[in-house]
Formats: structure tokens, sequence, C-alpha cells
DNA sequence: ATGGTGACTCGCG
DNA sequence: GCGCGAGCCACCA
């Protein structure tokens, strides 16, 4: 049966699966979709632990991890530069335009999907009154 | 159980 | 726009 209820990390490892090629998402993004806000720091760290493969088998050769940057729109991988280099690399090949600081124009290529929260903020902006 | 770590984020100056 | 400090979280000894 199953007595493996999905962990943070597999959790992780499957909202960022849904990232097309093509888009980025945020470490707080993907937190947030998962119900945490503030838990940004672990999809960090669950991406990070990606290097070895789980139990599960998620490996950074089946998860687009390349596809998840900072708020910033910024390549992340502050000590690991060979690390850096090849999400850029492989961002490109995707059809992501990252200039040489590592930025991405999050206005193009943020992945939108899965946030149910931002509709409050909407609503909020503009009150439709139709009471 | 307690403490340290890290591919984060936000607010300030 | 950049550097700092503080808050937050899951995981591993």
């Amino acid at each position: 049966m199953q007595t493996n209820a999905p962990s943070f990390y597999e959790k992780v490892y499957k909202v960022v699966r849904c990232i097309p090629p093509g888009k980025v998402s945020s470490y707080g993004r993907i937190a947030a979709m998962l119900g945490h806000p503030n838990a940004a720091r672990a999809v960090g760290y669950a991406l990070s632990a990606l290097r070895r493969p789980d139990e599960n088998g998620y490996t950074s050769a089946n998860v687009p991890w390349q596809r998840v940057v900072n708020s910033q729109g910024r390549i992340s991988i502050r000590h690991r530069e060979a690390t850096a280099n090849k999400q850029a690399e492989m961002l490109r090949s995707e059809g992501v335009k990252v200039d040489e600081n590592g930025r991405i124009d999050l206005s193009i290529h943020l992945w939108l999907g899965l946030h149910l929260i931002e509709l409050d903020d909407i609503l909020r902006d503009e009150p439709t009154d139709h009471r």
C-alpha cells in the first residue's frame, strides 16, 4: 500500500516538472504553490539535493531544476560557478534569454502556472462592485 | 531533540 | 542597484 506520503521535496520536484521549456519560476513561487510561502530556502535545498538521486528516482536529469531562479530573475547558485554556468547554458538552449550577469527578464519568461493566491490581489486592486 | 546549513526573500540604508 | 541582516523551512548529524 502507499505508506509514502509525498515529502516536501517530492512535491517540489513535481511542480518543477510542470514548468515548460522557455519558462522559469522562482524558489519562492514554488514554495507558495505548495502552501508554504516562506519555504523558499527549503525549495532551493530540495533542488540542490537533486544532485544525488533519491529513493523516488528524482535526479537532475529528470527534473528541470534549471528553470528555477530567484525572485529577482537571477541565477542563484553563488558557490558553484560551474553549475551556475551550466544552468545558464541549459536555459538558453531552451530559448530563455539569460544575459551575461545571469539575469532573466521575468516579464517574458516567468511561468504563471498553479498560482491561486494572485487572484486575491487582482480582486483587491480592481473592486468589481457587482453586488 | 537541538543546532547547523543552504541553489531564498524581503526590507533598509 | 547593491550589500547586510533577519526571518523562515526542511533535512541531516
